[in-house]
DNA sequence: CATGAATGAGAATTCATTCAT
DNA sequence: AATGAATGAATTCTCATTCAT
C-alpha cells in the first residue's frame, strides 16, 4: 500500500470522516466509503491497510492537523498566560473551524479503537502545552498538580464548550470566549489563597 | 402464558454493557450478546425492538441509574458550596465503582446515536445541578454564566479525572479529589476580583 | 387441535387468506396471521396442525364452499344447456362476490403445494359438472371429448374472465357475460359440422 | 477488473426457476438458490438487486423468451386462420418443451408479486395475437369482442391444456391438438348464426 | 495503480413451533 | 382452551477482503 495519487487518499478520508460522523463508526463500510469517494472497494486497500489501519491513519492524521495547527507559530517570549490563552484561543477556533475532525476525534477517542494506539504517540501532540504547564510549574505561577488535571480544567472544559457550540446549545461571543479563557487560567494559575490539601 | 423473566433482560443489558465496553460499539452483534447472555438472539427481540432501541434502552437506564444514585439524599439545607462539592464527589464515586456504565455512556454518547434521544430526556438527569446553579445565581454566589459553562468547568473536568483514572493515568488520592473539589468550586464561585469580561 | 370456538378459527382463517392474498404465501408468517386475527401465535395450533395443514384446510374449505354455492339448488330437470349455463353463471357470480376465495384458490392451485393435496379431494368439487358433461355426452348433445377439454373451454375462460373482472381489465354486463355462456357453450356442443379429426 | 460471469448469471437463474417449481416461491431462499448455482449468496446480489428483482427479472426473461419463440417466423400472408392456429400450436409446444418456465410463470402471475410488475410490459408480449385479433374485427372474420375475450375462450384453455398434459391428466396427441386448435378457432370465428346478445 | 467481480463469514432479524402457566 | 415467552434454525442481505484483469 502506500501510493501515488493524493487527490484518491483525501477523497477516501474526506469520505471516510463525512460517513462515520453521520453514520457512526458501526454502521460506516468499506464500501459505502468507496462509493462516496467515488473509487473502488478494491482501491482503499492500496492505501490502507485494512479497515482498523484506515480509521487509525484516519485518527492519527487529524490529531496531527489539529496539533500543528494549534502550536505553531505562537511566541514563547510572550508572558505565560498569554501564550496559554493564545494555544486555547486557537484550540477553540480550530475545532469551530473543523468540525468535522473534532465529531471524529471525539467518537474514535471514546472507542475501544484508542487502545490500539500508543500512548506516546498521542502524548507528542500536547507536548507544548505540556511544556508550558512545566515552565509554569518551575516559576511558581501555575499550581504545582499534574498535567492531567490541569489539562482537565483547562483544555478539557474547552472541548467541551466546543461540543455545545457545534450542538447548538451555547455558541460563545467573541468576549465572552476571552472571559472563558480568564476562567481556565485563573483555575490552575498559583495564587495568594492556599488550598487545604493541595500544597500550591 | 410465561410471565416475562427480569433476571433474561438483565442478563441481556449486562451481556451488551460487556461487549460494548470491551469491543465497542461497532464490534458487538446480537448474536454475541445473546451467547454471553444466554440467550436465544431471538430472545433479546422480545424485550427490544431492535439493536438501536437496545442500545438506546441501555442509555437512558444507565444514566437514570446514575442521576439517581448521585442526586437522591444529599440535603439541601446544607450551604451550597458543601451541597455542590457532595454531588461532584458522589459522581465522581459512582463511575468510579461503575466504570461499564461510565464507559459506555462515553461511548454512546460521543456517537451519531446520541442524536436519536430527545434533549429533554436528558436534560433531566442533570436537573438537581441545574437547579443548584439557578439557585447559586440568585443569590450571588455563583457567576451569573449559563449552564453550558458552570457544566464545562465543574462537572465535565471531574468526569475527565474519572477518565484517567479509569485508563490508569491519575489516580487521585481522597485528599487530592477533595482538593479537586475546590478548584471546581473555585472556577465557578463568585468573588471580589472583578473579571475583565464577565460582570460577576 | 380441533377445539371449540368457531369465532376465533374463523378469525384465523380471515386473517390468513388476506394477508396471503395480500402479502403471498412467502411473505405471510404465522405470527403475522395471529397478530391480524387478535390470537396468539399458539392458539393456531390448537386448531391446526401446522402452517402446511392451515393452508391446506384453508384450500379446501374455501373449494368446499364454492362447490356447495354454485353446485347446489339448480334444477336438474333443466334442460342441458339451461343447467349448464346456469351452473356458469352461478360460478362467475360467486367469486365475483368473494374475490378474496378466488384469489386465495388462484395462487395455492398454482403453486407445489396444490401436490400435497390428493387429486380425488378436488375432483369431487366438480362432479356435478362432470356429471353434465356425462349426460351431454350421452344424450349426443354435447362433443365425445375428455372432461378436461370440456372444462378448458367453458369452466376455465369464464375463470379467466372472473380474473380480468377483478384486475378491472374487464367488466362484463350482464349481458354480456350471457353472451358469454353462450359461447361457452356453443363451443362444446355437438353439430352438424363435423371436425376433421374428432368425432363428434 | 474481472468481467461478469454470464455463465454464473445463467447458473442463477436456471438454479432458481428449478428450485421455485420443485419447492415453490415461498420455500426457495437465496442461500439454497446459491448453494445449487455453486456461487456465493454474495454473488446473487451482484447481478440483482434483491430477491424480490430476482424473481421479476426471472418473471420478465421468460415471457420474453417465450413470446420471442412463439411469435416470431410466422407468416402473415397466411390466412388469419392459420395464422391464429400457428400461433396458438407453437405457444402449445413451446410450453410442453420448457415446463419449468410455463410452472414459473403460473407461480409467479398467480401470485401478489405480479402487481409489481408494470402492464405496459406485460401487454406487449401478446401484441401479435392482439394484432391478429384487430385485423380479425376489421375483416369481420372475428367476433366483435374485446381482446380479453378472445384470450379467454383461445390462448388460456390452450394453457389450460398444457397444465393438464404436464399433470399427466391429459396428453393430447397431434390430431387432438389439431381438432382443439379448431375449436378455438371456432368459438371466436364470426358466423352466420346470430348471437342474441352479440351482434357478430 | 486501479478496478469491478467474487466470496465465505457473519450481520440483524424473523421463522415456525413449543413451553410453561 | 388460550396465552405470551422462548427458542434454534433459517431468513435476507452486507461485510471486509481478495482475485483476476
Amino acid at each position: 500500500m502506500r501510493a501515488r495519487d493524493l487527490k484518491k487518499e483525501e477523497a477516501i478520508c474526506a469520505a471516510s470522516i463525512d460517513l462515520i460522523n453521520r453514520k457512526g463508526l458501526s454502521e460506516t463500510s468499506m464500501s459505502q466509503i468507496a462509493k462516496q469517494a467515488n473509487v473502488s472497494p478494491a482501491t482503499i486497500y492500496i492505501y490502507f491497510k485494512n479497515k482498523e489501519d484506515l480509521l487509525k491513519q484516519l485518527y492519527l492524521r487529524i490529531q496531527r492537523e489539529a496539533s500543528t495547527s494549534i502550536f505553531t507559530g505562537y511566541e514563547s517570549f510572550l508572558p505565560l498566560d498569554e501564550s496559554f490563552k493564545i494555544l486555547l484561543r486557537k484550540a477553540y477556533q480550530y475545532f469551530l473551524r473543523k468540525p468535522e475532525h473534532f465529531i471524529f476525534l471525539e467518537q474514535y477517542s471514546n472507542s475501544p479503537l484508542i487502545s490500539k494506539i500508543g500512548d506516546d504517540q498521542i502524548q507528542n501532540y500536547f507536548e507544548p502545552l505540556f511544556n508550558l504547564f512545566a515552565r509554569g510549574r518551575q516559576n511558581k505561577m501555575i499550581k504545582d498538580l499534574p498535567d492531567e488535571m490541569l489539562l482537565s480544567f483547562t483544555f478539557y472544559p474547552i472541548m467541551q464548550l466546543v461540543k455545545y457550540h457545534q450542538s447548538g446549545k451555547l455558541r460563545l461571543q467573541y468576549s465572552e470566549l476571552e472571559a472563558t479563557l480568564v476562567m481556565a487560567w485563573n483555575s490552575i494559575k498559583r495564587d495568594r489563597e492556599v488550598g487545604k490539601f493541595i500544597n500550591n
